[in-house]
DNA sequence: AAATAATGAATGAATGTTCATTTTATTTTG
DNA sequence: CAAAATAAAATGAACATTCATTCATTATTT
């Protein structure tokens, strides 16, 4: 009985819904690979639909057309990506417990995940994504920017801008993943607990 | 006798060759504008001939098509850009010094210069400019690498690699241009200042 | 048997690029 | 210096191709 079998098993006895939800996520995955390698100007449908294993006609079943792909590709990712980040939030803790806590669960994510890392910084740095769905995404940072807050009310983080608080202490990853991604530069235990103390320097007062 | 007489005697009695500079001027223009607002895949090069005042085929005269046309635009704009950050740079003076002059110099012309540091910025998180074109870009940031090298070995800038020191330092910078472009966020002085701050306490011993 | 899901060839609009022609600039000649 | 000849630059309509999207048909599930 080997794994072929068993995997046959499962997609007989699969519900239709559960069927539709891992084709959905097979079109999701390849949008991710290939805008990443590609460039979302070099990824047309029917490439993301053979990578997929799907045919074109069956996208537009799941999403309306290809812009409604990237954004629905988009929020989603960024959703989960902050549910991630965020599990651990407890208001009542002291603000550098829960901000040390956030920073290492959104490195981990980014290395862990990395090509919804590099379809993330794409997203943020092109106008691929329409406006006001990025405006949706910027909620879901909703925790992340109650500890500043926190924090710069308790004299311990700088009376600075959240923006340049974040710009000092998240995008910095992002930016580390696409050059560990592009070549040799490697992102071990030991840098990443570097960059959470140059994080950590340049926002606490 | 107005301007658009004397323009018009300025074009009558300019050389052929500083026409040419003007027109592929123009069309590097037209290119920083589109990409930056829509994206390098939603901008034809019909749309850009228009707003350079240029017919398509004169676009071919200057460039080999779009690729040559995106990773020149890159490789040009990268090189002015470093230039006038460096300029200043004087290897015997104090590494504070030099890397202070560097900051603010890239911080004032990417503020100067809003579409081309929002189309690094595209192209540096994007696959849209040639892997080989980016990494000759790379090249000219030498003098900054130098004074952190230096700062290293002084025991003034801690000692981890160049890519979490670039990350820690410039990168924020770019990232506070692009939101400032997005919407109401303003990088004014005093913010300028703040981030100056926090960059260099990223990395300072 | 009915309903739902998936297919993939066909369509038509959009776009990068070419090239025969025209316009402009420069050089040569009378 | 002016006119003719040559060279260089620019044009933009035409072309070939690509690609997003549709829909009549087939396959699968209920």
């Amino acid at each position: 009985m080997n794994v072929h079998f068993i995997l046959y098993i499962c997609m007989v006895t699969m519900k239709q819904e559960e069927k539709s939800k891992i084709k959905r996520d097979a079109i999701i995955k390849a949008t991710l690979a290939l805008v990443n390698s590609n460039g979302f100007h070099a990824t047309p449908m029917s490439k993301l639909a053979k990578l997929a294993g799907v045919s074109p006609g069956t996208i537009y079943l799941y999403f309306e057309n290809k812009q409604d792909l990237v954004n629905k590709v988009y929020l989603e990712v960024k959703e989960k990506f902050t549910k991630y980040s965020f599990v651990n939030y407890q208001p009542e803790l002291e603000v550098e417990e829960n901000f040390k806590d956030m920073w290492y669960r959104i490195a981990a994510y980014k290395l862990k995940e990395i090509d919804e890392a590099l379809f993330l910084a794409q997203c943020d740095n092109t106008p691929v994504v329409d406006e006001n769905i990025r405006q949706e995404g910027i909620v879901h940072l909703t925790p992340l920017i109650e500890v500043m807050h926190k924090g710069k009310n308790e004299g311990i983080i700088k009376d600075i801008s959240d923006y340049l608080l974040y710009a000092y202490t998240i995008t910095p990853i992002s930016f580390l993943i696409v050059m560990q991604n592009r070549e040799a530069y490697n992102l071990d235990p030991k840098s990443i607990d570097e960059a959470y103390e140059s994080a950590w320097d340049s926002i606490r007062k």
